[in-house]
DNA sequence: CATGAATGAGCATTCATTCAT
DNA sequence: AATGAATGAATGCTCATTCAT
């Protein structure tokens, strides 16, 4: 029922222990210092691509950022896609694996669909995985494999988990109809809009993200009485 | 009370009348040949830049697919961006044109906003401005007028009139409460969704458009009886 | 004794009666016309080359500057360097013939080079020759057959007029010695320095140029009690 | 009184220390190598850009005769403008340098002239330099900084040292009069010519420039018992 | 391993020249 | 004859990728 295995589409690449410390400790091994350069890169890289979308970033600039020379990238990744990819792969891992783990029995489904709605402002919304996430719905049809990858590995979950719960919520009459069971994407829509929302409106019309969540469950199970 | 004018960010460009026929009939006047290439320029680069994207999109291909020499496109745009804005503009205008008539006094609020959504399905979704709406929300962020552009003639006045017309519906007891007057953008979030989804999982995850704008309207106004 | 043909080193294209008049009088012949359209045309492209030199020259701005379409500079000239020479060979004409003419017997040899001197400034210095001088100095070296000619026509058979007229200023004992004979290139030496130094500096250091040609002179020829 | 430092209008690039060439010796260090290239397309650069003029002048030429890549130019220059400036920038300076030393005190005025005239002779008509000066009277009214900056570090200072001398000449009775001291230009007016005259006709009409410059002397300071 | 100089294919843009109207 | 839209070869510049050090 869970520990699905994340469906690798390409090239991951190898993964590092530790984060990326600018500072330049002096007597560490050679693995740490390499890790570390991976760190900076996947970082550095993740902040261009979000700048400038995927064509117009240079790995230049990426190495720049990263304090490392050009070359390293190529011994940390196969070419510019590679570590594309690799970049929004893994910055979603860590949101994807908890999705496995059974709903608590006794939350009310309002409840943890709340749970959910604001864990993905704090941890994706509130983070740069905000603009991983843009950066899949900006550059998917280029990367189809990648469109893919996380279809299968979060999209399609999620989905599935949203319908169980909804399903759950039926069952024991905290939801009226299957409506909402039958199109479980009504749910997660309001937050693909406020990351869309974000990044094209945010300057001259900031979004109350705060109000639109709790609006958006209001509408769909009902007033609440608190927050 | 309508007529508003559009506001142009940038040079526009002229307009030609007929569509683009790749046909060559032989009996022409000059401008009209003249205006075919032009439309066939921009079918052209509109297909190439929703492939590729901004960045990723070579003129000498949409010069191929126009069936034009390259030079000619710069007979007809200042150079790449002011093509690509001019196709992001004008593609909307008939979109956005109508906007300001004021809704049917008669109509209650939900069968107003069911026309509104079905409007966009047919004349957005359906059409090749879905992809030039993607191409707003993709390529917005790296070209800050064209998102301004796009917020002030379409989603502020979008959002406008959606307000208006739920304050109508308010008054007129067809609303319970201020929830949806307050965040209108609830109303539009499937809208992006499909757009979204549609270009990144249509091939392993095609949705019902219908059933789920139907669902998202029961949601928002209740179960009716026909829809 | 005189009477020398022009050298036509290339083709040097139709001439035409009637200088450039912007008006456009309504009754006027096509012959008219067509001499008026090319002669504007080369009023502009001299203005054109002077100010950009031969490659960076446009015909589409010269043929904007003329009032003509791009065409029509066709219909007068092989191509750009055809109407480049001929810019430069037909400037220089009237400049040419007088020198055919033998010098006044009387006058002393002093007044004729400086009246040959005051020509040049008022003939050359003082007009757009100026400019069509500099155009030679300056494009000559990629224009051989440009130079060639200008030497033939110009340049060889003024300094053997100087020459001329510097033996018999020695016979007549106006002159000193051979020394000027054997290079009388010295003569002209200022005249072309105050072409190139007015193109470069005259901005930032303006020359004296009356007081520069009769220093020259005095140099050349011993203190004048008058000018 | 003298290390009057170099007006540099724009950036002038790095300096190398050895001259290009040709042959790939095998165990040569980085940096070397990499100067050597700079100079390699310096040198082909000038080439080109004395054969061609500055707009003529493809760097796919420059980069093919330097035998670098196109590329490569771009490591060691902005762009095309910056190599060209470059070019003409660093030529000039061992030309200028020595200029600030004073004139020895014994030397007659003459002689010390004579010198001066003979190293111009020697160093610049007689060196790659002699295209260099061509250039710069080429292309100055092109680049109007360029002409700025030639006129600031080599006209003015040698003007005014011309002029400096001249006056000493007076002072010491060598000098008869003020004439050439109010109009120095004078004195360099033939070997500007004899740029522009070499550059144009020197296979037609060669000039004996020995002879020339001994004439001009004479003519300047009387003739000399012997050269 | 790490570096960064070198490479060269790739692309946007320009402009002399042509030719249908 | 005159026009000016159309052409496409030419050119400056970029940037992903390689490889000698």
């Amino acid at each position: 029922m869970s520990k699905t295995p994340v469906h690798t589409a390409g090239p991951v690449g190898k993964t590092s222990t530790e984060r990326a410390g600018a500072a330049k400790r002096p007597r560490r091994k050679r693995a740490e210092q390499s890790a570390a350069r991976r760190d900076a890169i996947v970082a550095a890289a993740l902040a261009e691509f979000c700048e400038r979308g995927y064509a117009a970033t240079r790995l230049d600039d990426v190495a720049k950022r990263a304090g490392v020379a050009k070359g390293t990238i190529y011994l940390n990744f196969r070419d510019k896609e590679a570590l594309f990819q690799e970049i929004v792969v893994t910055m979603m891992v860590p949101v994807i694996a908890p999705m496995d783990a059974p709903p608590p029995q006794e939350m009310p489904t309002r409840l943890i669909v709340e749970a959910f709605a604001h864990k993905f402002i704090r941890e994706v919304y509130g983070t740069e995985r905000r603009h991983v996430l843009r950066l899949i719905m900006t550059e998917g049809p280029r990367f189809p494999s990648l469109a893919e990858h996380y279809y299968r590995n979060v999209v399609e979950r999620a989905v599935g988990r949203m319908r169980a719960l909804l399903e759950r919520g039926l069952a024991r009459g905290e939801i009226a109809d299957r409506t909402l069971i039958d199109h479980p994407q009504l749910v997660v829509a309001p937050m693909m809009m406020i990351i869309i929302w974000g990044a094209l409106f945010e300057r001259y019309a900031p979004l109350d993200i705060e109000g639109l969540v709790k609006a958006h469950l209001d509408i769909l199970f009902g007033k609440a009485r608190a927050s």
